[in-house]
DNA sequence: CTGAAAGCGCTTACAG
DNA sequence: CTGAAAGCGCTTACAG
């Protein structure tokens, strides 16, 4: 037992082998394993493969902590984010990491709130650990960090956050995925499309609301009245809802800002006994799995690709660190409609 | 404009200073240097002013992959998770990262499915990456690695998964929690307390089950019918309210398995018109802030503590890599009530 | 095709 | 109180 605990908790009389090891092993020189691990260099098959078999028998795992002293390279990014929740930065972590892992790089993750101070302390400690690059995240697109980035010697992305002049940054196409949703709409024959949505101060509700309008003016159709702003909650899609009731003519779509509006919204309609999608279809923002698959019915919703908004931005980072130039800007990133059965399609 | 972005972007021109730069800055051996940055030996306040000065002046960083690669030690430790929902995984990594922050140690994130191909990868990086310890989490406490760990060398510590025989884990600590939960209600008057919840093959399930037996025990209440075990979901909380009430007796109060079970209660209540909490009283378990502040009323339900289960495994990781030894078992962590509108308590 | 040697940026006995 | 030197585990000119 005391063997026991002592193997699943400390390294201690635990040894790695070293590169000294294998090349004693394979009998050759130190150099002539390095490359042979490698791949570099110019060497008999023969011997490449000898070394290698040593490793193999040894269980050789190069010390990345060595290599990148030399290399001056670490091998891995940072990522800090505001998003205590994880809402938006999971998925983006993920895509990012995996992404990540196929090149032999790691990824750091440092969560907390956006404050100069916790943000000294992380950006510090990045530094200290050398990361070869930074990607920043947040819960909205258009606030970034609160202090300006000291200049750290190492390149920077942002994703799903605002971005300095001259930065590289990946966002969601909020325009077009609203307008591809709206339109959606439209092709199922709905010509009374309403829009509720988020706060006027959120970037992404502006950019969602000018979508809708575009895919209405296309169509030739009038925007079902003002589009109603609010807080990004269900309660707001439910007082909204009763709203657009109250005010007589009614709606027959809604496009709304997020999925949790638009939970609230069929609640709503479940409530005074208005069919979705016979009477009303509703469309969502978000692909938030737990809400657009509970609402009855499941919500058809815009999916940001949150994964694949990490991904491209690693490699962003990735190239930008081997001194490839990334054009500076914003990259707008499309997104995907989740068609379930609230507007009546047939779902996918 | 070019200019720019290659400062935002690259690291070129970008020279740190070394240890050797402050040393002869401050006209002292790179021993002493060392030596002062770091508060060991004994030397002279005026010595070791003038060497902090210098590194202050040059904003030196420490490279924190040259100490490592002398001392052994990388300052990081990996977290695995293959929850990429992050519905567990951010807080628990959130309270570990800013833990681990505040004592030079960084964690790398890794989030993908358990799957041996991609866990092997996974594995081999942490290990190239010489992290000092590993935090296994998950998304069900009696699930852990579909693979036996092998022999890292490093120190291990579960949360929020299963962890095999003589590992150190962190769990909440659900049976006391249920119980807490339901002594809420009796302490309430409540006496005709229902459970709703989540399969039978989770452990989770089990152990509320069990927390809700025993509070009704030692307050002399007999079970209001047996539990109703089914998904963790929406639906089965709207069904299973609507099940009850067809039943003819009504309980005046249920303890439900999560928080979306819950909420698909509430909703089924509102449909029949049953008054919560003055007909029945509802608590919820997760604190999901998204259900449980957006249901009408507002929840009251246990918050397992997530940030402060990383917190501990990090610290206790951290014992166990200085060769500290830490006793080996499960660690049942608890949870806290936080009161709402639910029961008819007052708030918090 | 292969190797001896220098060096990445630190820490830490060892010696004074 | 302070420093010269060795060494952590690699990679990479340089030389043959």
């Amino acid at each position: 037992m005391a063997d026991r605990v002592s193997k699943l908790q400390s390294a201690s009389a635990y040894q790695r082998s070293t590169i000294r090891d294998v090349a004693a092993k394979a009998n050759v020189s130190v150099t002539t394993a390095s490359r042979a691990l490698n791949g570099t260099g110019r060497m008999s098959d023969e011997t490449r493969e000898r070394v290698r078999a040593a490793a193999a028998e040894l269980d050789y795992r190069p010390n990345s902590i060595a290599r990148g002293l030399v290399q001056q390279r670490s091998f891995t990014l940072g990522l800090l984010t505001n998003d205590m929740y994880g809402r938006f930065t999971l998925p983006v972590a993920a895509g990012l990491s995996s992404a990540m892992a196929d090149r032999g790089v790691s990824v750091f993750l440092s969560a907390g709130e956006y404050e100069p101070d916790s943000l000294k302390l992380t950006l510090g400690a990045m530094e200290e650990k050398r990361v070869d690059g930074l990607v920043i995240t947040g819960k909205r697109i258009d606030r970034g960090l609160p202090i300006e980035l000291p200049s750290l010697g190492m390149p920077v992305v942002y994703v799903y956050a605002a971005a300095p002049e001259g930065a590289v940054s990946f966002v969601p196409d909020d325009t077009n995925a609203a307008r591809d949703a709206v339109r959606h709409l439209v092709n199922l024959g709905r010509k009374k499309i309403a829009h509720i949505t988020g706060p006027r101060a959120f970037k992404a509700a502006n950019l969602r609301e000018a979508g809708w309008r575009s895919a209405l003016a296309e169509a030739g159709l009038e925007p079902f009245g003002e589009a109603m702003f609010s807080t990004w909650t269900e309660a707001h899609g439910y007082a909204a809802a009763h709203a657009l009731i109250a005010a007589g003519e009614r709606p027959d779509a809604i496009f709304c800002g997020n999925d949790q509006i638009a939970r609230g919204v069929i609640d709503a309609f479940a409530l005074m006994g208005i069919s979705v999608p016979d009477d009303i279809a509703i469309v969502g923002f978000d692909n938030w799995e737990v809400f657009a698959a509970a609402t009855r019915p499941p919500l058809t919703t815009v999916d940001m690709g949150l994964p694949g908004l990490g991904r491209s931005a690693g490699l962003a980072l990735l190239d930008m660190i081997d001194g490839e130039p990334v054009a500076p800007g914003i990259r707008e990133t499309p997104c995907t409609l989740v068609v379930r059965e609230s507007c009546g399609a047939k779902p996918d």
